[in-house]
DNA sequence: GTTAGGG
DNA sequence: CCCTAAC
């Protein structure tokens, strides 16, 4: 649809806004999601690609990574820096042709103060610098825990080095590409912050590609990841020590220790689903939550990585909107039950409002994923990929495009699909936009329209999203239901099945647009962040109101399932239709929360989520509205806000006597400042003259009664 | 629950 | 729009 790519650029645009440099964290954060969302496209091509040769080959990883790791390692950190814990990056490079050299300096250099010196060189010397690299890789490890400090800028710098890191063993392509390009996609910058993360290894590996190494880089991958994992990317972990294979894991590892300094190295050969776990621990990290990301990543199976897969892509936001209280919904619903439970747990996001904010990332991932990506990645939860491919044979998607196409993928899916059960591979291709119904006056300019449908949008997925499945036309709402019990498995068509974005509120929805429709609640919701748990009736009923919105994909007819859900629910879009058609006055509007929302985002989420989350939409008047205010302050005068309430918006649910109040106080400035100043939709003149008279005469008659009543009194006594 | 006003 | 004091 339109709207996903609108929405896409949307939230990069927002996404801009909300770094701030206010915090570290912060804006790592932000930009590691960013990087992890356009890594994760590329990590997961890499995966594919790495499984089918591991497959075909059946190379044996983990030597590989243990004995050239375990020497080089040794050696190199003897001699280089006995101080750093870990070494193994520079094996990596090593191996991958960089010079010991380059490393045993970096070492060196980097082992004393790891964390800050990289940026210079890399800066300095760009991407393909091994000493830069080695540097970086060196830090990284050093660090393990350094990272954590690395400043972002540095990581961003240099496109390459994190984007390394971040597509870890998936990334080798997503690393190639990048740093043939250069820059890279813009993702790479991002991947800075999780360059840290992997950095270590992936400089090297990443001067490997370039040269062209790129079998190096597949093995070392390979050696890290065990063939066996259906996963395919992630071998388990690396039992080394702690040392991180690093090569492969360069992304894992990085992530770790950039982001968990406890993390185990293991979670290199994850690679790209660590990533994409990583990432949203990551955000937790960053957030504040406590890292869940290391259990999560040392412990881990290797099949979570699917899991982590979808949820990031799927859910991510939605869910910690929803569920984090709850962790099935999404997991559960959308994937099934044997997803782990380590990610559906995910610790609370802080906030709603950081959730919200992360949405708009996750969707963009989402999208990208969907319309760019999808091919290679199907998101698996538990076990079940979401591609549409039956584990093994059968395609059962609703896209046209068949996964089946996806050599890697396929490739990946079924070898991790094999270690478990049958599978079901969904893919989905891209989500529909729920309905908005937008109202704009006809000299809007087409500037405002953007805006307007873009705050709709917004407001949409900043409220936040579930995702809906529906089968056979029919919402499945038992999210602790199996996909078997559920009758998702290979042996159904799929076609049957559709997912949609619903607007996930925990409260109701509010805004319904003026009469409008479905909106998003999330502004009004409660729920906010941890643990928020909704009830589930609740959240249905909202559904409804946005059943609309359900869509799924372009073949299937899912489209009639959207409707499905009202039955459940009194919807509030039957009402809607009623208003909107009774008023015609009355705005649709559109709810923009999200903006505000999104410049948050980056940092201080936890407080001002909170705060946000809580927020009703705004909804600007609309002159037909400030026409209707008019005449009643006209007719009843100022101070009756609650009888103005009644007399001209009493269908206007969404306008409280306070919101009319401040509307009045703020059209008396507006008629008073000069229209250059005045902003926003346009008043006409004549209203704003009204307003003036009006205030002016009742400012009076107020004035003048309350001198009498003061008079009176005093004449009394 | 309303108003009024500051934020 | 939110929040709060005051009524």
């Amino acid at each position: 649809m339109v709207l996903q790519k609108r929405l896409y650029y949307s939230f990069n645009g927002y996404q801009v806004p909300t770094k701030r440099r206010a915090t570290r964290s912060a804006r790592r954060n932000a930009t590691f999601q960013r990087r992890l969302e356009d890594n994760q496209m590329c990590a997961f091509d890499l995966l594919a690609t790495v499984a089918d040769n591991l497959l075909q080959e059946k190379q044996n990883p983990t030597t590989y990574s243990d004995r050239s790791m375990g020497k080089d390692r040794d050696g190199f950190v003897k001699e280089e820096c006995q101080n750093a814990n870990k070494p193994l990056k520079t094996e990596l490079s090593d191996e991958a042709s960089c010079d010991r050299r380059c490393q045993h300096e970096f070492v060196k250099e980097g082992c004393p103060d790891a964390n800050k010196p990289l940026k210079p060189e890399l800066s300095d010397e760009g991407s393909t610098d091994r000493k830069g690299f080695s540097n970086i890789s060196s830090q990284v490890y050093n660090q393990n825990c350094c990272l954590k400090e690395f400043p972002i800028h540095e990581i961003e710098g240099h496109s390459g080095i994190a984007s390394i890191v971040t597509s870890s063993s998936c990334s080798e392509k997503f690393v190639a590409e990048k740093l043939v390009d250069g820059k890279g996609q813009n993702g790479t910058e991002n991947l800075a912050s999780k360059v840290e993360l992997g950095s270590s290894g992936s400089p090297e590996s990443i001067g490997c590609k370039l040269d062209g190494d790129v079998s190096k880089v597949k093995d070392v991958k390979f050696g890290k990841v065990p063939m066996d994992t259906g996963t395919g990317l992630c071998c388990s972990e690396d039992p080394l020590d702690e040392k991180p294979a690093a090569l492969i894991s360069s992304c894992g590892n990085a992530k770790l220790s950039g982001y968990d300094d406890s993390i185990p190295h293991s979670s290199l050969s994850k690679g790209c689903d660590n990533m994409l776990v990583d990432s949203r621990d990551d955000d937790e990290n960053f957030s504040g939550c406590a890292h869940p990301s290391n259990k999560i990543k040392s412990t881990r199976p290797i099949t979570c990585i699917d899991d982590r897969k979808i949820k990031k892509r799927l859910a991510s936001k939605y869910h910690k909107a929803a569920q984090e209280s709850k962790p099935d919904k999404l997991s559960n619903s959308v994937l099934d039950g044997n997803l782990k439970p380590v990610y559906s747990n995910r610790k609370n996001y802080y906030k709603s409002q950081r959730s919200q904010m992360n949405i708009p990332f996750k969707k963009r991932k989402l999208f990208k994923c969907g319309s760019d990506t999808n091919s290679n990645g199907y998101i698996r939860s538990g076990d079940t990929y979401f591609s549409l491919k039956n584990e093994t044979n059968q395609s059962v998607s609703y896209s046209s495009s068949g996964m089946s196409k996806d050599h890697g993928t396929s490739s990946l899916g079924h070898s991790a699909l094999r270690s478990r059960d049958s599978h079901v591979k969904l893919r989905i291709k891209s989500f529909r936009v729920p309905e908005l119904l937008i109202e704009i006056p006809e000299t809007a300019t087409i500037g405002s329209l953007k805006r307007t449908v873009m705050e709709a949008v917004t407001a949409v997925l900043g409220g936040g999203l579930r995702v809906g499945v529906i089968l056979h036309g029919k919402k499945v709402r038992d999210d602790s239901k199996t996909l078997l019990q559920t009758g998702i498995s290979h042996d159904n068509h799929l076609d049957a099945l559709g997912f949609a974005l619903e607007p996930n509120f925990s409260q109701n929805l509010p805004p319904a647009c003026a009469t409008s429709s479905l909106r998003i609640p999330s502004a009004d919701m409660p729920q906010p962040f941890i643990g928020y748990p909704s009830s589930p009736a609740v959240i249905h009923q909202r559904i409804q109101g946005f059943s609309n919105t359900l869509a799924e994909h372009q073949a299937t007819g899912l489209g009639n399932l959207v409707e499905s859900d009202h039955d459940s629910a009194p919807s509030p879009i039957n009402t809607l239709g009623e208003k909107i058609l009774s008023d015609s006055k009355e705005l649709i509007t559109v709810p923009e929360m999200g903006m505000e929302a999104l410049a948050v985002l980056p940092g201080h989420q936890k407080s001002k989520r909170t705060e946000i989350a809580q927020r009703r939409i705004r909804r600007p008047f609309s002159v037909a509205e400030v026409e209707a205010l008019v005449q009643a302050v006209e007719k009843l005068g100022t101070g009756r806000w609650r009888d103005v309430k009644l007399r001209a918006f009493d269908n206007a649910k969404h306008r409280t006597y306070v919101d009319l109040k401040d509307k009045w106080k703020t059209l008396v400035h507006t008629a008073r400042i000069s229209p250059q100043q005045r902003r926003g939709e346009p008043v006409p003149q004549e209203l704003l003259d009204r307003v003036l008279t009006a205030h002016a005469y009742w400012s009076q008659l107020q004035t003048k009664q309350q001198l009498k009543h003061h008079s009176k009194p005093c004449l009394l006594l």
